[in-house]
DNA sequence: GTTTAAATTAAACGTATGTTTAATTTTGTC
DNA sequence: GACAAAATTAAACATACGTTTAATTTAAAC
């Protein structure tokens, strides 16, 4: 007796498979349906239509790491650059288990097609850009790093993350895995970017 | 007199265009054609089909930067530091100047959808990686740098720059340019992601 | 058990897509 | 100017798309 299974929630789950794979417009609301094992009509029944089907797909996680990450900004135990460390480990983590959503929002991003859809993502990631901003902001005030171009070493942070997700043949050509591992689920690859992009921050942001 | 056009041309610079604002999938044949004021079947009569379009797009200008970059390994006159400034403020200039394109490539990169397009924009793209992996290293044999993961380095740099690239209103908003200003063409704001971009290598390669 | 609303379905609708065809015009060569 | 090849065109083709409809089934409330 497992719990009854939600359509909304497996239409939601394939859409962001496929959106993943093939990118919006080269996904059919018949393949989503398909793979949801739901029937065509059922997307404009309870999204109104493919565009709806999206919007929820952004919100359905858009305030999940938001929380998480302001608390850092209040924990008084922490030093600014332990602060700047959890906040990109945090920020990794979460955009490797959720790469195939990430690489959906960032492939809209770019488009002028759809721009409604940027107001959305823009509030998402300009709230996660403004935490990171106030921790390093704080850090520099407090005399530990140096006076250094906040945003741009942001994008630095975000475009290396992203960077990684974008080619998983060209990861497993670089990392050395072999064909049929997803190297985003090795833990040690994982870790290898942390402390890659932990130290190009410390490296940067410390005083010499 | 003027030159006459090439119809050709024509529609890679269309397609180019179209490509980049609205995806591969998101620009019809109808429309490229339209905006190249050429007839609907000359898509199919010169370039086969619209994927055969796509892979003229990629080769058009594929070995352009990588000749200019290669250069760099043999001059003999420039230490590796200037090497590797010289290959970042190049690579920022050419992602920058063609800008539709590197979107265009970056968002296909990222999907499962038409992997033989895969195989075309890897081999420019590992090039050009391959040109900066043999600059850092000689630089770290010759002990001027740290022992850093260079693949990870190469994906900061380039990960930065399209991170820039990606979102047009972020950058207005972030660096508080006017609505109707392209960012892209500002000088200055080009030479901030430059210098940026320098000092993070910088502080991240060389030894303290 | 009847009633009412929600959920689900198969089928059809209108349109946009990539591609092909067959006819026509242009261009270059002798 | 005659001929042949290349370039260009309007029209049609077949298919895939997002969406809607109208009928049916399921679930919940009384």
């Amino acid at each position: 007796m497992r719990a009854k299974p939600d359509k909304k929630e497996m239409i939601l789950d394939a859409a962001e498979q496929l959106f993943a794979q093939k990118g919006y417009e080269g996904s059919s609301v018949r393949d989503i349906c398909q793979l949801a094992n739901v029937n065509l009509a059922m997307v404009n029944y309870y999204f109104g239509n493919k565009e709806g089907l999206f919007e929820k797909l952004i919100e359905r996680k858009a305030s999940f790491l938001r929380e998480r990450l302001r608390k850092l900004l209040d924990d008084s135990s922490m030093s600014h650059i332990e602060k700047v460390d959890a906040f990109a480990d945090g920020y990794t983590d979460r955009l490797f288990e959720r790469r195939g959503l990430t690489l959906t929002i960032m492939r809209e991003m770019s488009m002028q097609q759809r721009c409604h859809f940027h107001e959305t993502m823009a509030e998402v990631f300009l709230g996660n850009v403004s935490i990171m901003r106030q921790i390093i902001r704080s850090g520099i005030e407090a005399g530990q790093f140096r006076d250094v171009d906040v945003e741009l070493l942001i994008a630095s942070m975000i475009g290396t993350i992203n960077q990684v997700l974008i080619n998983e043949n060209m990861v497993r050509k670089l990392a050395g895995f072999p064909e049929d591992v997803n190297p985003y689920d090795d833990e040690k690859f994982r870790h290898r970017v942390k402390s890659h992009i932990r130290q190009l921050l410390r490296s940067y942001l410390q005083k010499l």
